[in-house]
DNA sequence: GGGGCAAAAGTTTTT
DNA sequence: CTTTTGCCCC
């Protein structure tokens, strides 16, 4: 008798219309159409290296690829998108699954299929920065240290070195001896925490952002017929931003493509800022020797700016010593107007010229709003410049250190949901807790107990939590709160031992306890309301809760925003101010690099504790070097001559190292007064 | 667990 | 000079 098997068939990739000869230049179309192999492609900014990749894609899909074959590695979710509205938009497959997306997503996705090979459920919730916080504290507190006696590093330092020591896959010894030579002694205590650490992770179901990478590695290392699927799953592997990769993720990128090295890595070494977070741009001046048979390709013409912003980019980043010669050369004709440099008398004038300068060029120049940005090295450097703007009416979208997910009502909700999603989870649970009247750490960490041993806690098919809880000693303040507390998680669950899906669980969590405890406690509740619907939108699109969480702990503040604003309007005509690393791979016609001061830009800090081969300060001018080369057609570069320090007093400033190692007949002088103030 | 007071920081950059 | 943290006491 005959054996019936079903081979499943995917559709053909409809051909896309590109012509690649034509859209692309000589250097450009020989990375793209590389026959398989790896490949490198040593890229300018401005070059077109987001065309490059996405052709790329386009290529190998109209070359009979399947798009589920495809990885696409990016390191942010805005380049991520945008490259593949871009893949979308040049080649319709809308019938194939293209799998990429940021390392941490990737890893993400890979890890809720496997998580038990690691000892975890597929439900495990991401902790952020915040909530790693706190798990070290109770790691801390239970590894029996005395904190106070000796000095023992805050609960943000440790979690610093633990994620260094993990994404630079190195010794913490070394780490210590290297970085905080200051706390050598405490090596022994820190691994006795790091350890407890690894254990509550665990016994919590939970992971930072580190493990995301990290554990992924860790599964394919330990699995290899696991290892093996994925390595034949993306047959094609593409990496944006290469010269960013830490050791984590170079390994990673190097397990998958190791058996057929189908792999082209775009970057630019004098773009990696990324340092401080383990980014080794070693990984990209070694790729040549580590993969056998590479191919080079080097894009050099610029398309992006005009030769004036060009030559001055050129001269900022050539003080450098380590780097890859490059030649970048001009695709665009002269703007006979030279980038300008402005000493201005203090921070408000600086604000004030910046708000001026934009009206003009909108009324004047019919620029708009959005072709304009303001880049700072710190975020509390746009203070002045955010007052002014509000002043003056000038729309603007800052793109801020608070991510749209770490509002505190906005993590209070979630608490709620990660919570029934996963019963383990001790930060949650807490963060829950400590919301109700007369709970603190302590009491907070009596009921977590109580819980964990509870018959409710290890129950697989829990349909309520009530019937446990309500018998839980609680304090007699808290005692009717905390009842209330666990109706509201009982609506949560679908009474088999799931929960509800994501759009159902806020009215629950919002109109049963939310509301009233966010009237109390925030002044501006009104807009904390507001967000809280935005929130409760964006859930819409959601049926499943882990992928609900997943995103809104891996999608950065303004990606949440934007993608809630795409669907309600397009007024988007606003101006960005962003710190120059978050507007990595943007670009502007006019860009102002404010606060150009040394001991600013560069950092103090970088300053007074450069090694001698200035490693530091050569990251610091490559990313002077992003700002500048963020510009299309204007660039103003400006610092403020006395700074009026809340504590210091009036401190004289000097203008950047960098604005004075740039041959001055780059940029035209502006001298600045005010009219009357 | 929270109020009250005193001491000590405080100014990177992010998935 | 402010804001946050640390400590004591109720």
């Amino acid at each position: 008798m005959a054996r019936e098997y079903t081979v499943n068939t995917l559709p053909a990739t409809p051909k896309s219309d590109i012509n690649y000869a034509a859209d692309l230049n000589d250097q450009q179309f020989a990375a793209v159409t590389a026959p398989p192999g790896p490949s490198l492609v040593i890229a300018g900014a401005g070059s077109g290296k987001t065309r490059t990749l996405t052709y790329r894609v386009a290529y190998l899909l109209d070359n009979g690829i399947y798009a589920a074959n495809i990885l696409l590695l990016t390191f942010t979710n805005k380049a991520s998108r945008e490259m593949l509205e871009r893949v979308e938009q040049l080649v319709p497959h809308d019938t194939q699954d293209l799998w990429g997306g940021t390392f941490h997503s990737v890893g993400n996705k890979i890890l809720r299929r496997h998580a038990e090979e690691l000892g975890f459920e597929k439900n495990f919730s991401i902790m952020d920065r915040e909530d790693q916080k706190e798990l070290l504290t109770t790691a801390i507190a239970e590894s029996g240290i005395n904190t106070k006696e000796l000095n023992f590093p805050k609960p943000d330092v440790v979690a610093d070195i633990f994620s260094l020591v993990q994404n630079m896959d190195c010794d913490m010894a070394e780490l210590l001896e290297w970085k905080y030579p200051y706390f050598e002694h405490h090596l022994e205590p820190l691994q006795k925490v790091q350890e407890k650490y690894e254990e509550k992770k665990l016994a919590t179901n939970s992971m930072d952002f580190d493990d995301l990478l990290i554990k992924t590695l860790q599964l394919f290392q330990e699995n290899p017929n696991i290892c093996q699927y994925y390595q034949k799953q993306f047959e094609w592997v593409l990496v944006d931003e290469y010269q960013d990769t830490n050791a984590v993720q170079s390994d990673l990128i190097d397990m998958l493509a190791a058996p057929h090295n189908n792999i082209m890595v775009v970057g630019d070494d004098a773009q990696s800022i990324y340092s401080w977070r383990g980014a080794d741009f070693q990984n990209i001046l070694q790729f040549v020797d580590r993969y056998e048979g590479a191919r080079r390709f080097v894009i050099e013409t610029n398309y992006r700016s005009v030769p004036e912003v060009l030559s001055l980019a050129n001269a900022a980043i050539k003080p450098n010593r380590a780097q890859f010669e490059k030649n970048l050369a001009p695709a665009r004709p002269d703007a006979e107007e030279l980038p300008a440099l402005i000493p201005v008398q203090d921070v408000r004038l600086q604000a004030a010229f910046v708000a001026q300068r934009i009206l003009e060029l909108v009324d004047e120049e019919g620029i708009e709003f959005s072709e304009i940005a303001v880049l700072y090295r710190a975020h509390y450097h746009s203070m002045e410049v955010q007052m002014e703007f509000t002043n003056r009416d000038i729309p603007f979208n800052i793109t801020s250190g608070l991510r749209f997910f770490e509002q505190a009502h906005i993590k209070d909700v979630a608490s709620f949901i990660k919570f029934a999603a996963n019963r383990k989870d001790e930060v949650s649970f807490k963060r829950i807790v400590k919301m109700l009247p007369g709970v603190g750490p302590g009491t907070a960490d009596k009921l977590w107990n109580q819980w964990v041993a509870c018959p409710g806690y290890k129950d697989e098919k829990l349909a309520e939590f009530s019937e446990h809880m309500l018998d839980f000693k609680v304090p007699t303040k808290a005692k009717e709160p905390f009842a209330q507390f666990a109706y509201t998680m009982d609506e949560l669950l679908d009474g088999k031992g799931g929960t509800e899906a994501p759009p159902a669980m806020m009215p629950s969590i919002i109109e049963g306890v939310y509301d009233d405890y966010m009237k109390a406690k925030f002044p501006n509740y009104d807009i904390r309301r507001q967000d809280l619907r935005q929130l409760e939108r964006y859930s819409q699109d959601f049926t499943d809760v882990d992928e609900f969480l997943s995103q809104l702990s891996l999608l950065a503040g303004q990606d949440a925003v934007e993608a809630n604003k795409q669907k309600k309007s397009n007024d988007t005509d606003v101006v960005t101010l962003s710190s120059v690393h978050q507007a990595k791979g943007l670009e502007y016609k006019v860009v102002f690099v404010i606060w150009l001061a040394d001991g600013m830009f560069p950092s103090k800090k970088v300053i007074e504790h450069d090694d001698e081969d200035e490693s530091g300060l050569e990251e610091e001018r490559r990313l002077f070097y992003v700002a500048v080369t963020r510009a299309e057609d204007q660039l103003y570069l400006m610092y403020p001559l006395v700074w009026q320090g809340s504590y210091t007093g009036e401190v004289i400033q000097r203008p950047s190292r960098f604005l004075e190692d740039l041959p001055t007949d780059l940029t035209e002088e502006w001298k600045v007064g005010a009219a009357s103030w």
